[in-house]
Formats: structure tokens, sequence, C-alpha cells
DNA sequence: ATCGTATTGACACCCGGTGCCAATGTCAAC
DNA sequence: GTTGACATTGGCACCGGGTGTCAATACGAT
């Protein structure tokens, strides 16, 4: 039933687009009523973006099980990478819903706070790796910061210019980013 | 008028939350209607997010009038101190605006957006900096994004921490970030 | 067949937001 | 001072997302 709904209503925001589609609609489509589509999705956006709590899961887990000898960027270098090459396996779901987030601001703002949450505990992650009171040092809270700014880079980048090598691309996202805080001045590559 | 309206709203949200009052509410404390409420404010959410939007307004100005030669980063810093400090003189204000974002999910949805508008606009400008072109290369938005967190953070962490010295906080939060993603290992401070 | 329990649907409601139009200003020209 | 033009305002109906309530239905166990 859950299942049903949930490929019924993307099938509708693919066809006319994320606000256009009415929870009405998508309940009749899927043959049940308004009220019962709110019982297995808490809300509209809901719908769309389970998968990406999905992806925050599997990357906080990717992380996690990074040797603790690590330098903490390379750590999520690392874990970051395979994740994100696994969700851009499924291209097609993953252009759908770039394309749905770029067109509906509420769509956005919806899967802004989920990054923003997702980072609260990617601080709290860092904080226990680094050994730190994260009340008192911020250094977990930048890294988190900057882990969520990489991963979101990483999708737009793929979007708009097709890298054929996803891996390679994370890579060169993490070498810019090194050149870009480095405190000698290096030219942008 | 406006003024009226957004004096009275800021009242009533502090004195029961965001969520709690309702547009109403607001129209009938300031004495005009609900729909001329929305002739001055878009929406609720704009009643706050003003003087965010300031802020923005405020650092880009900063940034580009830093100096050409200095590498991104500096110049990110050199702008962002004052204009965090400046914010932060009116203390009540930035307190409460925290408070109320903490507390309402909406109004944080709202907010998230703005800073990725603001965001955006920083890695265009960014990406004149560099002189590079942002569509082929990820450097200016990675810029704009660490750009965005300082700043974020230098928010929280006042208000968690209560720092005597602002400007102090702020190139500390830059050290850490250099710290972060340095190559070479480092203990945290 | 019957009882107890989930699942569902219908309905009423709240709130933010918008379109529309009439009423009320306000100022200017005569 | 009256008339007309124009902007500001208010009232109203409406939309869509989301919630609470409660009766009806389906279903599984006995």
């Amino acid at each position: 039933m859950r299942g049903e709904i949930s490929r019924v209503a993307w099938d509708l925001f693919a066809a006319e687009g994320y606000e256009a589609t009415t929870v009405d609609e998508i309940a009749r489509a899927a043959g049940v009523s308004r009220r019962t589509f709110f019982r297995y999705f808490a809300s509209k956006e809901n719908v769309l973006v389970e998968t990406s709590d999905a992806l925050a899961e599997d990357l906080l887990a990717a992380i996690s099980r990074r040797p603790a000898h690590e330098p903490p960027l390379v750590a999520v270098h690392r874990a970051l990478r395979p994740v994100v090459e696994a969700r851009l396996a499924d291209a097609d779901q993953a252009r759908a819903i770039i394309r749905l987030l770029r067109e509906s601001r509420t769509l956005r703002r919806a899967m802004l706070e989920r990054h923003a949450r997702m980072e609260e505990r990617l601080a709290a992650l860092m904080a226990t790796r680094l050994g730190t009171d994260p009340r008192k040092d911020s250094t977990p809270a930048l890294l988190a910061f900057v882990t969520r700014a990489l991963l979101d880079t990483a999708f737009n980048v793929w979007f708009d210019q097709h890298p054929e090598d996803v891996g390679a691309m994370v890579d060169d996202l993490f070498r810019k980013l090194r050149a870009v805080t480095a405190t000698r001045r290096k030219a942008a590559g």
C-alpha cells in the first residue's frame, strides 16, 4: 500500500511537477482517501524525501565504520565516495529528484532541513571521533557542514556536468576544498 | 505602517512563539486586516527573515570590497568578521531570532532557503573573483558553502557559548576550519 | 458466526496564502 | 465644494496542506 502510493506519487510528480500535484490527486490515483494518504506519509514531501534520509543513514554508517586513526576529513572522503557512487547508480531516480528539487521551493526547503538534520548527527559523530565536546568545540560542526557541502555539491556537479567517473569527481571536490582552504595561495583548477 | 506591523509581529512572536502566532492575530494587533498584512509582507516568515537578507547584502558587499589579490578565504575572513560583529551588536534581536529559529521548523526552513540563496550569489561572486566558470569549476560553490558554514556556525557558537570577543571567535572558526581541512593530521583545539 | 482490533473513509476544521472586487480613503482640477 | 482619478484597504470566497474525531468497514482469532 505504502509502496503503491509512493509509486503513483513519483509518477505524478514526474508528470506534472511537485507543486502542481495535489495530495487529493495522489490519493485518488492510488485509490485511497486523502486521509489515508496522510496516514502513510506524514506530509506530501515525505514521499520524496525518504530516499534522501536513507542516503544520510548510509553516509553516517559509512563514516562511523572508518578507522579512528584516519584524520576526519580523510574518513569523510573515503566514506563519501562509495555512498555517492551507490546513490548515483540509479541515475534516473537521482535526476528526477534533483529536477523536482530545482523546480519546487517547498521541496527544496524540506530537503535543506533534512540535510541540516543529517548535519547535526554528523557533528555528533565527529565530536565522538575527535573526542571533543561539541558544545565547547566548534570543529565538529564545521566538519559536518563541510561534509554536507561536499555531498550537496557532488550531486549538483553530477547533474550539471555529467562526469563519467563519479569517484574521480568526488576526489576532485576534496582536492578543490583543500586548495581553497590552504593557507598558501594557489590557483584554482 | 510596515514598521508598525513588523514591530507588533516581533512582539507577538517573542511572546507566544512563531507557530503559535497566527497572521490574523498579528493583523488584529496591528489594527489592519489580514489581507492588508499580506500586502505588506509576502508571507509570515518575511517579517523575520528580512533582517537576515540585509545581513546577506552586507556580507556580499563586504566581500566584493576586499582587494583582488587576497586569497579567497582570507577575503571571506576579513569581510565576515566586521559583518558578524555588527550583527551581534544588537544582541537582543539576534538572540530573539535564533531562539525563534530553534523553536520553529517552518521558520528554520525559510531561513535555510534564504541562506542557500545567499550562497548562490556568493558562489557567483567567488567565480568572478577567481576568474573561473562556475558551471565548470566547483571551487566557487565550495567556497560559498564554506562561507555559509562559517557564518552559521558563528551565530550558533555565539548563542551557545556567549564568547566575550566576537572577532576572536570568528578568527578561531577560521583557524579550526583550516586545521580540519589541512592535509597533515592535527589535534583539534 | 461472532467478537475484538486495525485500517480506512468522511467530515469538519485550522492556518497560510491568493484572487477578486467593492468600499474607503486621498489628492487635484475645476 | 464637488467631481473624478487613483491608491490603499477590507471583506470574502477559495485553494491546498495538514490534523482530530468518529463511524464504518475489513480481517483474523476463537
